[in-house]
DNA sequence: TTAATACTGTACGCTAGCGTACGGAATAGT
DNA sequence: ACTATTCCGTACGCTAGCGTACAGTATTAA
């Protein structure tokens, strides 16, 4: 990255359309809505990637390296048991981070996140971010927000885990994907939807069949499309409302 | 209060012992940590309350009107669904607090919490944590890490919940609870630990029974004493061993 | 073209846990 | 002392989901 590229940023950071970086968009809502002198500070710091599928972002018990604005695709925060089971504990698009540990203080990563959906991103060192994080006010009490929706999120989960049955929560991981992603497909295997929902695969293929022959999506290797995404959120648990409404709630609350 | 008293508990919190409130021990590790000067400030908007069992200190949805510095006793974060099932989330005792999104700028409680155990609190208005929260950075800072502790309380419950058998949930439980409240007595029905659980109240008594027979705990209406931490800490699922890691990991590195 | 791999559908025996209900024992109220 | 309530143990039929295995179809590699 070049001195001038951070700085055309920087300066087109004021706006709130058309921002780029190197060339690339930027969607990422956080770094959208930070103010220019901030963005001045951090920009600077920022690395664009690509990341693959199944890309691993950060590996539970781990140094946090790196942390990242998510800018498209989906990031899926896991917490993996001893035995390798996975439980998909939150989820994190171009509304998110990935690192928040690191502005509370923590410097390992207590889960698992990978690269759910391709996307790009844009990353920086740890410790240039906890540098940042001293001179960025608005940055640091975006991410305190951002760490609490996934600690919200994480709660919701944890409920609908142990109450609602494999398809109500495979509809609402598709729909919740879809809002993140945008489009009509979301690309993924029924294997790693199991790792997901911390079920068999299948038992993913089953509930799959069912929504399938009921008209709501259908599923082809490794894509599946939503055909009806009205009758799909009638499948879903509460939860998908109950956390939809949360996001809602929450712009309308933070000032 | 009276301004003596608060005056006080200001100026023995400079000590790291024998601290009281209106003649009320502090045990709060949060409250106990903090600078004196923070302390100045906090001290004369706190208000020291008796929590009853089964007390609600905030309902789901519903505005928060009051924090609470958790003092002895044990408060319980729970998810509730629309047809009342509910599941815990989280725990609070001593080393916490009560209000979390109040800190990150949200206004209404995404979960219901309730004194689990009996015990105490101090308390203080939403408006007044609020403001305290500009002048009081330590403070602030705390109350972040615990934010992101419970966040990570709630990753491994959700885990945990889809993947672990009652029993070891159970025996889980009972070792977190003896955690945060000492003694060796856990003092709760089986009807309320199903909701802990997020099950039937007949399960419980199945499982604390396999408990009781293999002589980890003894169970009579409404008091769990636990006989053999050791043996029931094997009982338990590995969850209780890595929630604990993540506290002793969290005070290591959190300066 | 052939072989190997990845992905999906399906089947079968099995178990934990569900919903529900009933009875007994301890406690509290009057 | 009597009654009502709370709390715990148990039982029974039932279902979702588990673990596992195998076969079929699409994709990729050689």
């Amino acid at each position: 990255m070049t001195q001038n590229s951070s700085r055309r940023l920087a300066n087109s950071a004021s706006k709130r359309s058309a921002q780029h970086f190197d060339g690339h968009s930027i969607h990422n809502e956080i770094l959208l809505g930070l103010p220019k002198s901030e963005c001045d500070s951090l920009f600077s710091h920022l690395e664009f990637v690509e990341l693959q599928t199944h890309a691993e972002l950060q590996e539970m018990g781990e140094p946090i390296k790196y942390a990242y604005f998510m800018n498209s695709g989906l990031a899926s925060i896991l917490t993996v048991m001893g035995d390798g089971k996975s439980v998909e504990v939150g989820l994190a698009g171009k509304e998110g981070f990935v690192g928040v540990p690191l502005a509370a203080g923590f410097a390992s990563s207590p889960t698992r996140v990978v690269a759910q959906v391709s996307g790009s991103a844009f990353k920086v060192s740890a410790a240039n971010l906890l540098d940042l994080l001293r001179r960025c006010p608005q940055l640091e009490k975006q991410l305190h927000r951002f760490s609490q929706t996934l600690g919200l999120q994480a709660t919701q989960v944890a409920a609908c885990n142990r109450l609602h049955e494999v398809e109500e929560r495979l509809a609402r991981w598709l729909l919740m994907s879809q809002d993140r992603i945008g489009g009509d497909i979301v690309p993924l295997t029924q294997e790693f939807l199991a790792h997901m929902l911390g079920t068999r695969r299948a038992s993913v293929t089953v509930a799959a069949g069912i929504l399938q022959k009921a008209g709501l999506i259908t599923y082809d290797r490794g894509k599946v499309k939503i055909l009806n995404r009205d009758k799909l959120e009638t499948a879903a648990c509460e939860c998908y409302e109950t956390m939809s409404r949360m996001s809602r709630n929450w712009e309308r609350e933070s000032q």
